[in-house]
DNA sequence: TCGGTGTAGTGAAACCTTTTACTAGTTCAG
DNA sequence: CTGAACTAGTAAAAGGTTTCACTACACCGA
């Protein structure tokens, strides 16, 4: 009932030309010298017959697929990973790439075969992405094609890769606080060991340094996890300790919603009597805690785009020298956890 | 540097057989007749070489590709897109099969070119998926090949599709409250058009008809959006009627969220002086508050993995007759924040 | 001996493009 | 008037697989 798509060669037929020169035509080829007329006659043709070329015998002759494969390590449970996907996908459909999905679930043989899968399917690049910034060992394969890696790095660099810049985002939260006035400033840190956790702490002390600020390691403490029931728990201590801080920077939104928590058990306000920032910016829960939280954005969105765009760069042979790391930035959204602080010491 | 991938006349030179011979076997096509040590020996060629059929070569011929194009309508700002993706993943990977994705954040254009690509590129399948529950018009193309709606349906049920099934997860939240000894309890509903509220109220409705409760409309409100600012300000006209109702069946968890603050802000607690049932059991929120609520489970792995299932049954002509609606059941999670009423009445 | 049947394959076409190498005719400089 | 250079194309190969139609041989029954 549906007629057969229309080929290279009844496009010919039509337009009274041989297939090479529909395709010479079609393909836009410089160099060659078709006349004008000959041409228009051609494309003419081919939108009448609305001709589309089949994209597996192009890509079997041409050794490439205007696919980008994407191996992500887990996606479900992460709402970071949605925009993420987006930027990469935005950034390959203006390229008019599109995208391979593989979900490995940190399984390195799965990984493995999906990256055989790819090249099977001839994809041009490869993006392999984790749901929060890690420094990885890739898969071996990535390395035989063009590859870049998502929030995600090797400890070598030998793969360009970009992440979230957690240094400059924390330093960003503290003088943020700090320009309000604070200066016994509490940081609930996770205890996983993750790049964020190392970075974080570093920028929060090098920005107390640059203020003067004596670092109090009572201020530091290690949430178990990264959780409401962590952040409950260890913005607790931090509210009891004799010398209270005035505000509290949350290693993320779930931790400062436990923080929330236990600043209002104390019958204390958020931020009258202790500010508070976050980090994600994760859209369920940041605008909506009470009251809306200032915290910082992870660029997932961004690095989505960056990874996709930078890939396609290389493939065209734009770029050159050592592979790149990106570190991208993560701006301040400010909503209205954050005051000067009020009284200066606990009951 | 890489030496070149061997193609399946380096398997038949090293098996001293010609193309064919390799292909049959390889493909393990039946009833015809090489015999079980050719056979091996051709097994083995491909093995030694680490022999892998080049996809488009496949694709060209056989007119397939063993992918199945994705469309969905957006994935950046909702988590569920996750967990739906997730589902699909899981069943085209356990098929040998891949996915291609391509959001169209709704655009009719976007998505008419979007189909368009995947045709091009053979696709056996189009998945088109909608982030929550929507009677729509699919794309035309759409029904070019063979094809499944995610979370949406036509009007009219040509298509095949799966959605929750709001009616039954309203009728057991519902009971569940009732079961518990509830007689009075709000239904915070949302003022949009979608088939959820609509279901959602029908089983609110028939379910307190079953038992003999008179519906009384004043228990029913409708959010004017289904998020926290909603909840917070449609719990309240409910918590403030004279006979104030002793449970409230939210439309979601961040509306949820929204009735706990009304709660908390007039002095209640949940779930002693009032019980709360959610809707979506949203990870990031519904564990997470205080106390931890019990909410409806949507259904997107389950609808994810349904539908690649189904549409490449479909593929292998498994299914016979009309299309197939499917509605998915949403179990409830049962977690704290319902009780049995306590005191009857208002202050 | 002849025809039929079964076994163990093989050669070549088909899938649809892109690309290379070539031709036939014209123009133009030397 | 010759050879080079240009114009406007075209034929055919190549890309790697699947599949159709066929062969060559052995064996068996009549």
């Amino acid at each position: 009932m549906t007629t057969r798509r229309p080929l290279l060669k009844d496009v010919a037929a039509r337009a009274e030309v041989s297939l090479t020169t529909v395709s010479i035509v079609l393909n836009g080829k410089a160099g060659t010298n078709i006349p004008a007329d000959t041409q228009a006659r051609v494309v003419a043709a081919a939108a009448e017959l609305g001709y589309r070329p089949n994209a597996m015998a192009r890509g079997l002759r041409r050794r490439r697929s205007d696919t980008i494969g994407v191996i992500s390590d887990e996606i479900a449970t992460t709402p970071f990973a949605g925009a993420m996907l987006q930027g990469a996908q935005d950034a390959a459909w203006e390229a008019g790439v599109v995208l391979l999905l593989v979900n490995t679930a940190r399984d390195r043989e799965m990984e493995a075969r999906a990256i055989e899968l790819m090249l099977d399917r001839q994809v041009d690049a490869i993006v392999y992405a984790t749901m929060y910034h890690q420094v990885i060992e890739p898969p071996p394969a990535l390395r035989e094609v063009r590859s870049v890696l998502m929030d995600a790095r090797t400890a070598d660099g030998s793969l360009p890769s970009v992440v979230p810049d957690d240094y400059a985002a924390a330093c960003e939260a503290v003088e943020h606080l700090l320009a309000r006035g604070h200066r016994r400033i509490g940081f609930i840190n996770t205890a996983e060991r993750v790049p964020a956790a190392d970075e974080r702490l570093d920028g929060y002390r090098s920005v107390l340094e640059r203020h003067g600020i004596p670092f109090d390691e009572v201020l530091v403490v290690d949430g178990e996890s990264g959780d409401t029931h962590a952040g409950l728990e260890a913005a607790g201590r931090l509210l009891d300790l004799e010398a209270r801080p005035t505000a509290l920077f949350c290693f993320n939104d779930r931790v400062a919603m436990g923080a929330y928590r236990a600043i209002r058990l104390r019958g204390l306000r958020v931020p009258d009597d202790v500010s508070v920032v976050g980090f994600d910016n994760m859209e369920q829960i940041a605008p909506w805690l009470d009251p809306p939280l200032t915290t910082m954005q992870l660029p997932h969105y961004e690095m989505g785009r960056w990874a996709v765009e930078h890939v396609l760069a290389d493939l065209r042979g734009e770029l050159a020298g050592m592979p790149v790391q990106k570190r991208m930035p993560c701006p301040i959204v400010v909503r209205d956890s954050v005051a000067a602080p009020g009284r200066v010491a606990a009951p």
